[in-house]
DNA sequence: TTAATTGCAAATGATTTGCATTTCT
DNA sequence: AGAAATGCAAATCATTTGCAATTAA
């Protein structure tokens, strides 16, 4: 954990960007939650437990920030709300989803489950692919009869 | 073409909603553009053309209700906006989309390339899918070098 | 020192809603 | 007739931005 952190750390600085208290404190509530999927407004009011001084749009500034250095997955999970995810260490993929419709839970996948489907799309369609993006809605375990 | 508008509007009448023109505007703007992903703007002024009495507030609820009725699928690509997409004639699911980040285009794949793990996922995990989403991102065949 | 970062409040932009009026069935 | 649907304007809600004050390097 601590590894996890000094590495989002040493990625910030080694962009120029300035470590703040602010930026710290958002980084460590994301590794904490790192298997919930949190709102901007979700992680502002964990880090105000910690920080109470931070502001919303600093959090909003400071994911922004995490996303386009690959911190973080920003996901849409068509809620109206923007959802941010932890990128595992090692992949450069997005994890899958298994969103269930019952109870509103949304499970992950961490293996890669499409490099088969993805060389087929380079071939048949020409596409290079980059990322991408699986879910599933369903019925979870839990709520199964 | 025809037929497809009927079947949509025997779903309307169907569920006991009204057939208004404003509603047979819309999907009839949806079918006309059945390979973009509007938005409900880009739909407001399609159908503006034709109908310019039309409100956006209208637009927005028709869709929200074609939604609901599971003849088009509501899709966010993460620019902000919410896209519509008519949902295949026959197929349950929604299609896989290429989204290009050099030019920004969205291609459909219409045929269903998950069936063999969406049985994985109920053996190893327990989830029952309904539905599911596959996009991936990166560049496509006219993009490539 | 000084450019980057913050907090706040105001601005934006997409979507939703209240309501009086109109329109399908 | 009567419930459902419409258009408009106002309200809402997430996210962004301007700016003066603060702070990490």
């Amino acid at each position: 954990m601590e590894a996890r952190i000094d590495k989002i750390k040493q990625q910030l600085q080694a962009q120029g960007y300035k470590l703040t208290p602010q930026r710290e404190a958002t980084v460590f509530v994301l590794l904490a939650n790192e298997d919930d999927h949190l709102s901007a407004e979700d992680v502002f009011l964990l880090v105000k437990e910690k920080a109470p001084e931070i502001g919303l749009a600093t959090v909003y500034r400071t994911l922004e920030l995490l996303h386009e250095l690959h911190v973080v997955e920003k996901l849409n999970f068509g809620d109206g709300v923007a959802r941010y995810d932890l990128r595992a260490d090692n992949s450069k993929h997005h994890h899958h989803h298994l969103i269930c419709t019952e109870c509103g839970s949304v499970d992950e996948i961490k293996e890669d489950w499409l490099l088969p489907l993805e060389e087929r799309l380079e071939k048949e369609y020409g596409f290079a692919v980059d990322d991408h993006r699986l879910d599933f809605q369903g019925i979870c375990h839990r709520c199964k009869p």
